[in-house]
DNA sequence: CGGCTGACGACCT
DNA sequence: GAGGTCGCCAGCC
């Protein structure tokens, strides 16, 4: 299917640059609240590459001020596996937040701490 | 250069 | 709720 302002949202921005644009929406989200990879997208006007987001956080560097684990997905949960270091670590500073995680990764009372980014 | 791979998500069974 | 399909696109074989 060709590209489709309906589905793929007003226009193309990923290109160079994206990366910085990715962290500088993360930067927003305050302490105690999570926002999903799909948010971040839409608020960079992009509805459909929400998993170009996932790969701009995957390639950040820990020592950038950037609160990359309040990114959980769309069912809110934690997108890495819980028995990986850096799924541990996610669900761990989340509640260093005050945030409840449960065992399994999900995020409780997700749709009251989630934060939607603004264009 | 072609194929595969994802920290994803909407939609359909 | 649990799976499967398809669209996305930069980066790495």
């Amino acid at each position: 299917m060709p590209y489709d302002p309906e589905r793929h949202g007003p226009e193309r921005i990923v290109g160079p640059g994206f990366f910085e644009k990715v962290y500088a929406v993360v930067q927003e989200v305050p302490a105690g609240r999570v926002t999903t990879y799909g948010d971040i997208a839409e608020a960079l006007g992009m509805r459909s590459i929400a998993r170009k987001v996932g790969h701009a956080l995957a390639g950040l560097s820990h020592d950038r001020d950037v609160p990359w684990f309040r990114v959980v997905n769309a069912q809110g949960a934690i997108s890495r596996p819980l028995d990986s270091g850096h799924g541990r670590e996610q669900a761990e500073r989340l509640r260093a937040e005050g945030i409840e995680v449960s065992s399994n990764g999900k995020i409780q009372d997700f749709t009251r701490v989630r934060f939607v980014p603004q264009h």
